[in-house]
DNA sequence: TTTATATTTGTAATCATTACATTTATGTTT
DNA sequence: AAACATAAATGTAATGATTACAAATATAAA
């Protein structure tokens, strides 16, 4: 499914080289769609990459962000958290046990008033509250 | 339109006591639909103030908050934003400018896919961009 | 092999926020 | 009014995520 030649060669057409780092790091995402914090990615990734910065973890994805290879999260004060699915999406963090869920909405109905001539690059739509699990 | 009572009497019907500080800090909001930050708003009123704290200022918006009161706003990182605005509404904010402006959408018709037995507290619709003083 | 460039790394600095102890204000009881 | 209790405000230190920066390492070109 996420071959290591698919990663490097959709890291390759970002227009970035795919560095063992990088591929690592995007592979996570990719594999763990749970928009995880820089601090839990160096975590996870430091078993395998012994030598791993967790400057190179800010860098790249700030890189990633910025090629437009992954989006970032900006649902909870002190913590961005990455995402790499890219296909309009919300996001439901729960108060509770922290868990973000994504969930689809149709925005293709969602309309804005008062926006005229402004040029619209970036929509986050965040929700917070319980989930089921915790809502037992 | 918003005298030193009626903002003493909303801060009291939130269950808070009108302090000197609660007074101003609120006022301020209601008077300045700009959804500053905690510094921004100590700024302002050290000179009204001129023993204010700033922890004073974070303690009153938080508080503020946890009552209903206000809403915060986490539209980027490593700043909260205050709005006393409580109507539904989204936010732009212009990366060039970094104003945040309101805007109204029909939030009526929004419909949330694979949220079934979710507890929505919140919503957040933030969009970022730049806007039409910065297209010239 | 040299040389240049890109990437990674480790450490120190930054900055918003929070923790906490002290001071000040407010209200109540004697 | 004085003594006491409680609430609120203040100032300073600590926290923690992020960034800056210089040195080290890897990659590519000459
Ligand atoms: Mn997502
Ligand atoms: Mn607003
Ligand atoms: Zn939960
Ligand atoms: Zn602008």
């Amino acid at each position: 499914m996420f071959s290591a030649q698919n990663i490097g060669k959709k890291i390759s057409e970002a227009g970035i080289k795919p560095s063992l780092q990088r591929i690592k790091i995007y592979e996570f995402l990719l594999k763990n769609n749970i928009h995880p914090t820089v601090d839990f990615i160096y975590n996870q990734l430091v078993n395998d990459i012994p030598t791993l910065s967790k400057t190179t973890v800010y860098n790249t994805l700030k890189l990633f962000e910025k090629q437009g290879l992954i989006i970032n999260l900006i649902i909870d004060e002190n913590e961005i958290r990455y995402d790499a699915m890219k296909n309009i999406h919300g996001h439901f963090k729960c108060d509770k046990c922290g868990k973000i869920y994504d969930f689809e909405y149709n925005h293709m109905q969602l309309e804005f008033l008062g926006l005229n001539h402004f040029n619209i690059l970036k929509t986050e739509l965040n929700l917070k509250g319980t989930c089921p699990e915790c809502n037992q």
